[in-house]
DNA sequence: GCATCTATCCTAACATACTTAGTTTCTAGA
DNA sequence: TCTAGAAACTAAGTATGTTAGGATAGATGC
């Protein structure tokens, strides 16, 4: 039997692709099946449900702040929200198991893991830093940002919305709200 | 030996206390356990693992309509806004396995669940309503305002917030922001 | 080209949790 | 008191994660 040839990077790959795809939870049996392996196999590349888990956050993570990052890049003050803003819900709709491994905390001392979380903040930060806003203001803002964004992304994934109303017209609003809070944000220049 | 005396109500009121205490997956052992009681028994009672979150799910979201609800009366507008937003990220922080829980859509058929859902929407809407906002724009500023809301508490129970500010501060500040926004909303009475 | 060695992948076995089947036993009501 | 039914149990089956230890493909050194 030849060998699979697998390592770390492949597995993560395929768990991410799978978690993308197959909305319940994620399983070493199933990563296994799809690499042609049996489950033992990935404890030589990954540690265990737990390493995999991680590995695909700090993926995610990766993900998300290139994904920010492309739709700022250009772009300033409303304009750079909403387009990160769109970007953000997008991404969520084609990456749904990503978007929820993006949620877990930075597992304490992955230094890798730590800086992709960094980054996807740090992104919003300097876009909203474009509002004039700094030090504590700043950070409620970006907090703000994220929450309602965040926020509705979940809402919306887990069927929290009726069908009352399309949840792209809503997000709209929300964004243009967000937006206007930004421009007014106490510290903000005007 | 004699019988534990369980009802369906029983195991489900632990399930909720051990899911506030234990951040860790709601398992049926550790209820049984806590009920002194060896798991088959609770089949009984309730219809296994999936019968018990839904359980606790709709507990859970009677006590969330309940504390929206309380914190409404008497008040309104932004002060409404205000007491309500407090008084989710209260029980939030007190209840974190009941608002996980409260976040799963209601299971479909279960006139209960569906029930507490719409009423904990309800409670919002009603309060929303006295900005002057009806129809879309209504519903539009409720999504919003639940977004930023449970976004922010979601953000802060997983830990993605760092410790240079603290997150009190921060949620005042956004519901300020929200308010704002409320009282400026496309159709809202000046 | 051949021997050796190492990492990869495997089989086997164990641990934990959920679930079902079938049995025992307690309790309530005739 | 006796009986019917429900409540809880034991035993067994299923699924997944994990560890231990062995076989081997493929690389490495001579």
């Amino acid at each position: 039997m030849g060998r699979a040839g697998l390592t770390s990077a492949k597995v993560i790959a395929a768990a991410v692709r799978l978690a993308d795809e197959d909305p319940g939870p994620l399983t070493l049996k199933q990563v296994a099946a799809r690499l042609g392996v049996r489950e033992p196999s990935l404890y030589q590349h990954v540690a265990g449900l737990e390493g995999l888990r991680r590995g695909v956050a700090r993926h995610a993570k990766r993900e998300l702040a290139a994904v920010l990052t492309a739709a700022a890049v250009g772009r300033a003050g409303d304009e750079a929200v909403g387009a990160m803003a769109q970007a953000l819900r997008t991404w969520a709709h084609a990456h749904p198991g990503q978007y929820r491994a993006a949620e877990r905390a930075p597992a304490a001392g992955d230094g890798d893991d730590e800086r992709a979380s960094a980054q996807a903040v740090a992104v919003v930060a300097q876009v909203l830093a474009g509002y004039g806003l700094a030090g504590d203001h700043l950070v409620d803002a970006v907090r703000f940002l994220r929450a309602a964004l965040h926020g509705f992304i979940r809402l919306e994934a887990s069927g929290g919305f009726g069908m009352s109303r399309p949840a792209g017209a809503s997000f709209e609003q929300l964004v243009a709200a967000a937006t206007h809070a930004l421009r007014h944000w106490p510290g903000a220049t005007p």
